[in-house]
DNA sequence: GTCTATACGATGATAGAC
DNA sequence: GTCTATCATCGTATAGAC
């Protein structure tokens, strides 16, 4: 039941090919998970893909949801590494930035750059991860806030702190509102491509991350009628 | 394939009782697909749960997805009717507040006042609904637009307009970014209990309004680089 | 400890009788 | 339209080989 992962960081000297057997499964899954959905794709072709036999799943991680727990903590970990790092470097000063666009370009910024661009299994983790934050089932939210929260509330009271004319009830809302806008531009879901008849990808991230800034900067600071 | 629900709105005397097996189908699957999601209910239960044979569901809807279609579509349309009646009633005058609040609150009031209290099936469309958005299944996105995408257009030009001194791509983008905003805040994912110690939950419609409206306004009025 | 082969119960889908 | 019977496939569990 409790698997040790501590050594699964470990690789061989091949670097196209993971020598591991936990290794294997768990890229081959982010790619699958991520191109077709959780229900989408069946053990047996992870396995199959990985070139591992098919009870090897049930063996590491104990079932296929544990698998998607493995893998998410996994992606999720160098995040908010990041952002807390980031966060550390974020102050005030002439010629920078005021301070709310630097904390939320310190909380962005490694969602989208580690979350969409690195690699073949990276490229996707963002829609798994609206996938899971959008699940109505105990066990995936348990696993979203096990991995995010930590660094998820050091932003929300540095946000805080710098806008003292917001009550901090009115700051927890618009928290989560940018939230929603980070999760499903990350998802990408095609819909603005859809909407503007295709003149749109979320795929360039430094676009997306400057209009997110302009448009989160200016919601965050929205006066409220009782001051 | 192309099976007609033109008359499945028709109903007997029986208020508590729906007839005819497809409406009892539809509303045993909203029941149990919005509490417990589309994977983690089988067909053998909705069946079970309408008091209808297993192959009722293949039978008159081909696939237990295209039952999530035509369970969704049946909704999708109330909201999307109510939308264009509200934007309809849209004006400038004094007294009123500015156009684009209006235009906003046309918008979101239809998704979460008939997605989120409306009976018992209707408590969790806005799951179902965020589950769609963000799933990278062709199928899903196919639904959604479908259903979603004339009104949405609708009040994107209109938005546009009210906002001569934003670039089209910009207002283009931060719609997208309030579609995000509002799918997750009707998944009402727990995020926001989870990160504020369960201060906060999204059950009071008129509360969440209120405060997107002032987030959501502010980020579509922000000031723009280029003019 | 790892890995393999294999079997089990349940699922979504389908064919054909009524 | 509605039924029963059946199918391939799914996630999971386990016995036993290295």
């Amino acid at each position: 039941m409790d698997h040790s992962f501590a050594e699964a960081d470990r690789r061989d000297a091949a670097p196209d090919m993971p020598a591991r057997t936990i290794d294997r499964i768990l890229s081959a899954a982010a790619r699958l998970f991520a191109a077709r959905g959780m229900a989408g794709v069946g053990l047996r072709e992870i396995t199959a893909e990985a070139g591992v036999n098919l009870a090897a799943v049930n063996y590491h991680f104990g079932s296929k949801e544990k698998l998607l727990e493995a893998l998410f903590l996994r992606r999720a970990q160098p995040i908010t590494a990041e952002r807390m790092r980031l966060l550390a470097l974020c102050a005030e000063g002439p010629g920078r930035p005021p301070m709310l666009e630097q904390l939320l370009e310190a909380f962005l910024r490694p969602a989208f750059s580690l979350g969409l661009e690195a690699g073949v299994d990276g490229a996707t983790f963002g829609r798994l991860r609206a996938r899971l934050a959008v699940e109505s089932e105990e066990l995936y939210r348990r696993i979203l806030a096990q991995a995010f929260n930590p660094s998820t509330r050091a932003f929300l009271e540095a946000i805080v702190q710098t806008l003292p004319e917001v009550p901090r009830a009115e700051v927890e809302w618009r928290f989560h509102f940018m939230l929603g806008t980070m999760i499903y531009t990350m998802a990408d879901s095609g819909r603005i491509q859809s909407i503007t008849d295709g003149r749109f990808g979320t795929c360039d991230v430094e676009t997306a991350l400057a209009k997110l800034l302009r448009f989160l900067g200016a919601g965050f600071r929205a006066a409220t009628p009782d001051g």
